[in-house]
DNA sequence: GCCGTTTTCGGCCCGACTGTTTTCAGTCG
């Protein structure tokens, strides 16, 4: 099997101990493959390296499932799994995806004849769940609601897998020019199909992907191929050169954006499709987008503007070339350290971040985090201490915490401690369920408090999985632009929160920071996803506060204070 | 299954919350 990638050992773990959790036999077992699936996230090292050297020094990969992953890595089978997933009905996996279930509840539903999504949303409308032993009413509405959202998702990736399957493809189609369409390429926060566009003919791309793509099977009449790469659904566009641009064009937009285009080609008596621009049966040259639009006599969207939200608004954005770009940004704040539930030591962050040529700012939890291992008053002073000394030894760093903001909106350390720190990341971690009215205060309150510098993570959505908390978050922007708190643009592909919607109708009253969230070395990376979303909202360096080098951070910081006081 | 010894066996993160119970199990972060 070519191209293992680390995530796919990941996946086969973490999947595993899901099975085996379900499974109820031995709990210990499974936390182990949970345990060497964290290991393998945090470490840096290629998986040649990682099999060439027996998983040496990666905690918790023992003997046995170092042994197990290098026969995953040539066969494409992993033992452990293929024996678990044997013992269990193939739906019942998907069931983990849902909130509020876990291996327990799970096995509960799977032994009531419960093994799929489409047969729990069912069980939980006609009271099946309702009536099981250990759910009631109330789970019941909880689970419909949630296996609702799951499957209203379910055939969507976060972009993260979108952009590593568009790569993959890429690579593979060398040669041909290959460009990212699609979903992707317009930086959306999900992806539904993975599209890609090449330079060529059916045969060249059948040639390169035969052997790669499962499913590859061609779409005649139109110029597509489609199949599938890792689970995920691809679609491969085709265009002579000549007409490559009506069909980057037509591969590239929103459906709204197509149509529009098409029905303006129309009523100008042009047709318009992923074949070419024609008029009267007549193919016009289309090498670039950019000659489609010219010949219907309309400006070129960007691809960042082309969802139909952005209709009334985007020739008024500024042009790509003036948009927030990765290497725009100079710090990475918001991150996390051993110091709380990261994988590395401080020095190890400081490192990467230095190597990707930016400072760190941390950002590990306050004490009511306590399962993130979250650092009590005596911790954070140690933490701050240790920071002052990497700051004395030239490490460009800064000391920040991630503060939870307690269900009153209070925030979990007083202000002196506080004032110890850099900077201060506010965000919520807990009461997730409070009525609309209290969350929306309580978040008000915390934008509002003199020394918050970041509102973290707003919404507390993760894509595919849950939606935010209940909240008037139009009220809780506000009251971060009256008071000059920032607000975050959180990069982790399974947050991209906040939502770039906000982030545009928001985009002139409101300072925004690209914040990782990283917990590993490697995570530190993931700032390429914020962008896509400071992109899509029309967000230019200047609008993003940690493009700011860290002693203009630092000033930002201090004058963010005085005005608050003042005021 | 992994780890670290009290060196080959016993322990493995835990407090808050929720909805179900009738004193607590299961899930989450």
């Amino acid at each position: 099997m070519p191209d293992v990638t680390r995530k796919q050992l990941v996946g086969v773990l973490n999947t595993t101990a899901d099975l085996l959790d379900v499974l109820g036999q031995e709990p210990f077992r499974a936390n182990a493959y949970r345990g060497a699936a964290r290991s393998l996230e945090a470490t840096g090292t290629p998986v040649a390296d990682l099999v060439a050297t027996g998983f040496a020094g990666i905690p918790k990969v023992g003997k046995a499932i170092a042994a197990d992953l290098a026969a995953f890595v040539t066969t494409g089978t992993f033992a452990p799994l293929e024996e678990a997933a044997s013992q269990v009905a193939p739906g019942v996996l998907g069931l983990f995806r849902v909130r509020g279930l876990g291996p327990k509840k799970i096995r509960a539903l799977w032994d009531a004849g419960i093994d799929s999504l489409e047969v729990l949303r069912e069980a939980a409308r006609d009271g099946r769940v309702a009536a099981l032993k250990g759910f009631g009413a109330k789970s019941a509405a909880t689970i419909l609601e949630a296996v609702e959202f799951v499957l209203s998702t379910q055939d969507r990736q976060h972009l993260s897998t979108g952009l590593d399957v568009s790569d993959t493809l890429a690579a593979w189609l060398d040669g041909l020019e290959p460009r990212l369409a699609g979903d992707a390429r317009r930086g959306l926060e999900t992806v539904r199909t993975v599209r890609v566009t090449v330079t060529g003919s059916a045969e060249d791309v059948t040639a390169r992907l035969a052997e790669r793509v499962e499913a590859l099977a061609r779409l005649d009449p139109k110029p597509l191929l489609t199949g599938r790469v890792d689970g995920v659904p691809v679609e491969i566009a085709y265009a002579p050169a000549e007409a490559r641009g009506a069909l980057d064009l037509m591969m590239g937009g929103s459906t709204e954006y197509r149509a529009s285009l098409r029905a303006q080609a129309k009523a100008q008596g042009f047709d318009l499709s992923g074949r070419g621009l024609k008029r009267a049966g007549q193919l016009l040259p289309t090498p670039a987008e950019a000659d489609v639009t010219r010949a219907l006599g309309c400006p070129l969207r960007p691809a960042e503007y082309r969802e139909p939200e952005h209709d009334a608004v985007w020739e008024t954005l500024p042009p790509p070339a003036e948009l927030v770009t990765v290497a725009d940004l100079r710090g990475l704040l918001h991150t996390h350290s051993i110091w709380s539930d990261g994988a590395a030591t401080l020095p190890e962050m400081v490192e990467t971040a230095a190597r990707l040529g930016r400072y760190l700012g941390t950002g590990d939890h306050s004490r009511a985090a306590h399962y993130a291992n979250g650092m009590s008053i005596e911790r954070l002073r140690a933490y701050v201490r240790e920071i002052r000394e990497l700051q004395r030894a030239g490490l460009p760093l800064l000391a920040g915490a991630e503060v939870d903001i307690l269900e009153d909106g209070s925030l979990d350390y007083p202000d002196e401690e506080l004032l110890s720190l850099d900077y201060v990341v506010a965000s919520v971690h807990s009461h997730f369920t409070l009525d609309a009215g209290r969350q929306t205060e309580r978040l008000v309150r915390a934008v509002s408090h003199p020394l918050v510098t970041i509102l973290g993570h707003p919404t507390g959505h993760l894509l595919l999985r849950r939606p935010g908390y209940a909240l008037d978050l139009d009220a809780v922007l506000a009251a971060a632009s009256a008071n000059g708190t920032v607000v975050e643009i959180n990069a982790n592909p399974a947050r991209l929160d906040l939502d770039w919607r906000y982030a545009l109708r928001w985009r002139d009253r409101l300072t925004f920071a690209i914040n990782t969230d990283a917990h590993v070395p490697a995570g530190l990376g993931d700032t390429r996803y914020g962008v896509a979303v400071a992109r899509k909202a029309g967000l230019t360096p200047a609008q993003v506060v940690n493009t700011l080098s860290q002693e203009e951070f630092l000033a930002f910081v201090r004058r963010q204070r005085e005005a608050r006081t003042r005021g």
